[in-house]
DNA sequence: GTCTATACAGTGATAGAC
DNA sequence: GTCTATCACTGTATAGAC
């Protein structure tokens, strides 16, 4: 038993998703999230470089790290679309089902804010360039491997929306191998 | 001997660019590029809602726009293909070759500075997002209409980077084309 | 090693005057 | 439209407490 009340970070987390919740992102202020957590202003800013950070504190590079490893092992025979399924899917075991209402309060706050919705795109551009890293490793060639990146961050976009959405009950994984299948399809109409 | 002074808000675009070039973004407050321009710091916040702005307030409303026009005016047997290439040599009619030069100390400027590429991304992003809706209208479905204005926004990226660069000493649109041509063997390959 | 207290520069908003 | 002036807030820095 420490000294002080375990896992600030996880209360701050919390306080800030009910303040933006309750007033909105730009009418809370990081001194408020701090008092209704508990602590002191200067000790948020420990804990988060910025206050969009505390929305988005999750481990983003494991994420990546993840779906690298996916890649680098996957077998020889394995298509691109294999490769962008496993990796997907590699990513997102951290996405409990049972805590998808909680992302979906976080996303709606992330979307009525400008700051916040930077601060997405950002993330998930950082997880598209580590996959056309990955890929590049594989032996995928640019353009092939940004292309297939970007098929696969606008996969997980849209299975992860539909999944937040909550109208269909399934899990991540399988939205995003549904939503994988359908941009194949339709990618092979291109063609 | 000029008989009007340079339009204000061009002169806190030129003062910005050069500080920031000068001593980085972080480094230089609003103040002093208002300073420079010969204008109080408020000024410069009646001309852009924040800093970053003031490297991005071309217009960027007017491109989609653009490109949204092209998308309802072409001939209906165009490919997919063929309306993406028209609406991104429309969307760039403006980056003007003599001021590639500008557009490249803006870039490296913009890819130094963590802020500003989120800005950076969030401008691309609404353009990807408006094609989305002038493919809609067109006919086409998701999640073919969201795949093409994808595979538009990374031709976009590419050439953009490419024209910057300057190693190839072609106009945007020419770069653009090539690249979306590249793409589309991409495409294929996938199918 | 985690929290607190305080002081500070800079952003961006706003009100009032010319 | 522009200026001055002022304000709340972000984020940094530092020094010290448990």
């Amino acid at each position: 038993m420490s000294r002080w009340p375990a896992d600030t970070a996880e209360r701050l987390h919390d306080a800030a998703l009910e303040l933006f919740l309750e007033r909105g992102y730009e009418n809370t202020s990081a001194a408020e999230i701090a008092e209704r957590a508990g602590v002191a202003k200067s000790t948020f800013f420990r804990h988060f470089t910025d206050k969009r950070e505390v929305l988005f504190a999750a481990g983003q590079d494991l994420l990546a790290d993840r779906s690298a490893k996916v890649i680098a092992g996957a077998p020889a025979e394995a298509t691109t679309f294999d490769l962008l399924d496993a990796a997907l899917r590699a990513m997102t075991t951290a996405f409990d089902q049972e805590r998808r209402a909680w992302y979906g309060r976080r996303q709606l706050v992330i979307t009525q804010n400008h700051e916040l919705r930077e601060r997405d795109l950002l993330k998930r551009e950082a997880l598209t360039a580590a996959l056309v890293t990955a890929l590049h490793q594989r032996g995928l060639a640019s353009p092939a491997a940004d292309l297939a990146a970007e098929i696969a961050h606008l996969a997980l976009r849209t299975a992860y929306a539909r999944w937040i959405d909550g109208s269909v009950d399934k899990r991540l994984d399988e939205l995003i191998s549904e939503t994988l299948a359908d941009l194949r399809a339709a990618t092979a109409e291109f063609g």
